[in-house]
DNA sequence: AATGAATGAGCTTTCATTCAT
DNA sequence: AATGAATGAAAGCTCATTCAT
């Protein structure tokens, strides 16, 4: 029935990984993690149910993997432009933070909704607090570079910012004008 | 020996009411709603399983009370400065926001979390978009009769600004510091 | 509020009393037991609960009530031919069992209910024996006194068809043709 | 190793099923539907409560299951003696139900009862009425074959005898002499 | 590697009954 | 006599997880 040599097992089981959390992601990420129950996560993705527990633990694991994975994509997607000016620098991570909301919606529609239930999701506290740290520390950076008056405070705005359009966008989906709003965004900063 | 007069049942209805609300509101905001039971709720609020169920029919309908109730309080809380300059619009609005993100905090952690779980709450769709929107045409009339050069994008940046940063408070909780942005933001729209 | 003297107070519990049985016999024949709950027998009554556990100490103890109530009202209603011939009173028993079908319509229908449902209300299998063996009795002296071949077995007969035709009754309610099949009983024994 | 293949999955199905459905069929029966919860049937059963949702979709659902399966059976077991002259397929018609009534006591037992709450389950008053025509048209068919003045009064009185009889042997139970009467119809109406 | 039948803890909800007034 | 707020046991049901094959 199943003889395979050990090189194919190896891509078998990557496939099926990939179906599980292919479709894992997309049923967290438009039902909610409680509404979705691990046997509509194995027929979505094909599988069996006594499968999925032979790639994840639990259905927390689950969790962990989709956002392991899509954190190991994102670190592999960004080039920063490091040879730029401070004014390019910054066009270019507003162009990458606004791409990045359109091309991976349904992984930021899963963090933001894990983020605000934190306290379920210990992990996320983590990933959230690192990821404002991050872009605080390079927007003090660029404004600083560009002779603001408070980069800290314009830092913490922008931070803020962004946050805000992810949100609204991800609540308010297809009615929400990204554009407009990127260039009123473009206008203030880059101008 | 006679029985209880219909205004002494309606006190002690509206003191357990009370009660069990206010416990709702406490464990739905800290822990998520699918995370806490009805029977918790009961314990937290100090009666019966069963009393809940004379009030609210059903936990849907109990978060729902708790939201109506939220809306009610909050419409007798703001009176919105009519005489003065826009600019002292501006600032009174300020001021509000970030008074009632520490006032209500609680109720704003919630109804940030239920914003996100939409798929199973479409009443609150309707309260979010409407919040929104009030906020978009109001922040446009100001910046407009203040003169800028662009007020709908600014309204619509003021807008999202206010949401990250209700957002970012929400997760730092304690560790966020909503002085250090109200500042900034002051520095920014009032000077 | 409440001062009454000793014989008003005789009333108004008899009025009380009448009130909820009636509106038990009701629901309990329409809904059945189960799907009826205390508070919405004091409802329909216009009483409160408490009140009912005043009258009776149970839900059980009320339907025992409800028969007790009929039988003694039904031990009233029916007075015995004796003057009168065998086929007459044969006659007389055939038109009283289809007028109390349709006179205690309700009552019929709880007590074939409770009939079958013996395994839950035991106090109902003594009264079901109890009117099985007078019927038998009184149509096995019928028939004997008419010169009957086998006055039991036809007595044994007559008592099941009556059984039978109240449960088609109840079941089939206005589709059941109570004349039609009077007339072919009355064909049958009186001609 | 290798999983199971899908006949043995089914195999082990159609076991476990019958297992609830026979021990759901004895309960109900003997208890009643309401006075059984799932918990009983299954450790009646041998099986997990939840085991229970996996084959029937709810308790009411489990009911449906047991009168499909029975009518299912009941469908392949009458062969009717379509050569033989009306009065030996009338003898034929007694006997089986005679029989059916001893062999498919608890069967009965539970349609019976469950036609008596028929406000809660409306599926079955389809089957009773069904059935109840379905006797109508034959037997007065088998009376008008040989000759009865009344062939159409004749069959009402004949079916409402057989329900009569059903309802009689069903709360009198091993008190009831089912061979008494039988014998009574035999003489009446085949001799 | 893969299957899906089986489990059982825990959920929401109902309702007969009690009791202070 | 009368009220209805309050209780809590028990119901139906869900679902993450295990396990024999």
């Amino acid at each position: 029935m199943c003889p395979k040599s050990p090189e194919q097992f190896e891509v078998v089981r990557q496939q099926s990984r990939r179906l599980i959390l292919d479709a894992a992601l997309r049923l967290f990420a438009n039902e909610g993690y409680h509404a979705v129950s691990v046997s509509k996560i194995a027929t979505e993705a094909g599988v069996s149910k006594g499968l999925m527990y032979n790639y994840f633990a639990s259905k927390d694991a689950l969790l962990k993997g989709i956002i392991d994975d899509a954190l190991e994509q994102a670190e592999s997607e960004f080039t920063w432009p490091a040879e730029a000016s401070p004014k390019e620098q910054l066009s270019a991570t507003i162009d990458y933070v606004f791409l990045a909301l359109e091309q991976h919606k349904t992984m930021h529609r899963l963090l933001m909704a894990l983020t605000i239930q934190m306290h379920e999701f210990d992990f996320i506290h983590d990933i959230a607090l690192a990821k404002l740290n991050q872009y605080k520390a390079l927007f003090t950076d660029l404004f600083s570079k560009q002779g603001y008056d408070d980069p800290e405070g314009e830092a913490l705005i922008l931070s803020a910012l962004f946050d805000g359009i992810s949100l609204q966008y991800m609540v308010l989906d297809s009615d929400y004008d990204l554009n407009a709003i990127k260039n009123s965004l473009t206008k203030r900063y880059l101008t």
